[in-house]
DNA sequence: ACTTGTTTCCAACATTTGATGGAGAACCAT
DNA sequence: ATGGTTCTCCATCAAATGTTGGAAACAAGT
């Protein structure tokens, strides 16, 4: 039986869905802190109650919005690897800083979760994520980083971080580094793009002396 | 005549200088909205009103903690910058790296706090800072991607963020990533700065092809 | 029409939180 | 000692916030 944040995910439309999208954005901009029930009920267009209703606490909503998040991760990555299976590394990190860069801009929401996640202890804090640990292994298994996603390590693990680390970055801080660079939204994206390839490629595809 | 920061600064044991310090450590740790002016004034061991006397609305305090940190951050830049004066430019990033690690892993608030403030809408958005753009313009000039001060190319920014981006993240995420690698404090640090390096010189040392 | 279950909102609650007024200490020069 | 200034705390306020009970609206089967 699918659980209820996976019925919100395939509908959503459903007030559950529509709660949860709203809620995910917010999260995403103010942090667990920043964001009241009632600033989200509003957002939707509906009572505080019935979001009490459908998901319960604050704190629960909440994880069920990073858990939703880190699916759509889970799914982004896998497709990236069927897009690069068999390719070289170069070729690999190309196009997966393409396209992860191109899914976090359309998500600004998605990189700034994560970095609460990584960095802001909540007040109440719930559980480690062991999710992040799979998708780390995960790539470092694709960047022929570790030969078994299960002995990963932690050289490897650090070199996804950075990586990863790196990609996230620019795409959360947009609002503040835009400016700084006094670029549009294409053209910041286009160097972001091009500033990731310089600074990872030559890392990863050096000949060693 | 001295603004009630920089007294505050000078006088770290001084009623305002505790306080400020108190405000630094807790909003490093969970975030404007994630601190309350209760928390701080436990922190000191005094009233929320004595905080009150000293700093005002908890906004302002929030604003001279970022101008505090802006002013180490200066500071630790121009001691790196005297440290590699003339010499090549990997040995610039080596030392800068060691260096910047080593200060970041001894002030975890400080990485914290500059993620908030890249990436946190906070709900009364003060306004931008100019800073930053000023911290990365000298690196930019220092590191030899820019010619003079005043004219940064986006692009060569875009760089010198991503360089101080990397660094940052892997001080703040010390928490959250640490246990993922299984390693205590000084091994994590080590491998800190050896995947650093591992990433960040080649790129700026290649020969053109 | 009537029951049953689901969904939504209104009203209210107890806490928490940012903020202040005013009374007393503590300090200090005279 | 006296007067003035600076500092600290207690008590309190109003608003914001997380959360809930219960009543109405809605839906669907019988």
């Amino acid at each position: 039986m699918p659980s209820p944040l996976e019925k919100a995910r395939q509908a959503p439309d459903s007030m559950k869905g529509r709660i949860l999208s709203a809620a995910r954005k917010l999260f995403g901009e103010y942090g667990f802190h920043g964001v009241t029930t009632r600033m989200i009920a509003k957002a939707v267009g509906i009572d505080i109650s019935t979001l009490y209703y459908h998901w319960g606490e604050k704190q629960d909503l909440y994880e069920a919005v990073l858990t939703d998040l880190n699916e759509d991760i889970r799914l982004k990555l896998r497709e990236i690897e069927k897009l690069v299976h068999g390719k070289p590394l170069d070729v690999r990190l190309e196009v997966a800083i393409d396209v992860m860069s191109d899914y976090l801009f359309h998500n600004p929401e998605a990189s700034n979760l994560m970095l609460f996640s990584y960095f802001v202890k909540t007040r109440t804090r719930s559980d480690l994520d062991t999710r992040m640990t799979e998708h780390l292994a995960n790539i470092a298994v694709a960047m022929g980083l570790a030969l078994d996603k299960t002995h990963v390590p932690p050289q490897a693990n650090a070199r996804v971080l950075a990586v990863w680390n790196s990609i996230i970055n620019f795409a959360s801080g947009e609002n503040y580094f835009r400016p700084m660079l006094s670029l549009d939204r294409d053209a910041y994206l286009e160097v972001v793009k091009e500033t990731l390839k310089f600074i990872l490629i030559p890392a990863f595809t050096r000949k060693d002396s």
